[in-house]
DNA sequence: GAAGCGGTGCGGCGAATTGTCGCACCCCGA
DNA sequence: TCGGGGTGCGACAATTCGCCGCACCGCTTC
């Protein structure tokens, strides 16, 4: 990450975008950002790019999408698309499609990076890490934590997503710090 | 799926792997089912096999680095590997092994064969089926099938490795036919 | 500036769900 | 035949949830 690399953010949530934006900055890339995928295939064709990064949901156009024509456009490109909640069909499709990797969206700028460069980073033990089962709880607090972001920190809205009254999801967020 | 097609199944849960085998049998494939790893790694030294369907949490060995063993013996071997609930790490890593399709365990058997033949089944549309955001019910219910599942229907032991009570695991198998 | 709109925190209360205990019954290996 | 473990189910208290309502705030629009 050296030579100033030049990173495309492409991410229709605005805020979620900047911040990402300037975490990546702040780690000494230049990011140039857009937010649908027109004008990122625009932008693409102009400028050589070190890296993508690509929201899955995007306006109109599916992020998949974009990820086959960034992938088209420079075969080497290293893409890794962020979602809010991902699928496993979709990991695979994306990656199917000349993604490099698939992260769920409270993502680790470090990670993000880290993940263009190409380091797996979780293939580093040959073994697998067993996930063991994780308790309903967990699957609960994941679940909430994954709309919560979804909905940008809107709780009311992050409520009707998740089917439940906007009291009980104040009651288990103020209840459940770690469920584990 | 013709001229008997010869399949090898490598699951430790025997009650699974003869059911997922009589299936596959009634399909008209040719099946050898072993349980470990080990087994797997010898008859595919011997045998000429035209798919192989791995279970990730295997007794000792990860069924990731059987995955890598099998692509490294045949290289065009379609591998698809089978999870009790998988993680996108996993599934991602599955696929850079060598894996072709990655499925969740209660698996539709003919799903399993059509991912055999290649058949992505999902990349039909060019545009991502947008899957919306699961209720809170929905997941949890969808978490308890995969967790009864993994446990061979155990309703005792699901409970346990649910973290809540086994009656009221009864109660939400009782009401919850489907949330939706 | 004053509505109007939507979000947030919180109290309260009846209804629904959960945790727990107990009991009866079954199957299976010792 | 006994003991261990699984299953279904009734009962009851403890929680939690759904659903009001109220107060307050920031923002956009008249």
């Amino acid at each position: 990450m050296n030579p100033r690399t030049r990173l495309l953010l492409v991410d229709d949530d605005t805020n979620f975008r900047e911040r990402l934006q300037r975490a990546l900055v702040a780690r000494g890339a230049e990011v140039v950002a857009v937010a649908s995928a027109r004008e990122a295939g625009g932008v693409a064709r102009t400028g050589g790019f070190d890296g993508a990064i690509v929201d899955l949901r995007l306006p109109g156009e599916s992020g998949l999408d974009l990820v086959a024509e960034l992938h088209g456009l420079k075969p080497g490109l290293p893409i890794v698309v962020l979602t809010g909640f991902g699928s496993i069909a979709t990991a695979l499709e994306a990656v199917r499609l000349g993604a490099r990797d698939y992260l769920t969206k409270p993502a680790d700028p470090d990670r993000i990076l880290s993940a263009l460069r190409g380091e797996v980073a979780f293939a580093a033990s040959p073994a697998e890490a067993p996930p063991g089962i994780p308790s309903l709880d967990r699957v609960e607090w994941e679940h909430i934590q994954r709309v919560l972001t979804e909905a940008g920190g809107n709780i009311s809205q992050a409520a009707r997503l998740l089917g439940i009254d906007r009291r009980s999801l104040q009651r288990k967020l103020a209840k459940h710090p770690p469920p584990r």
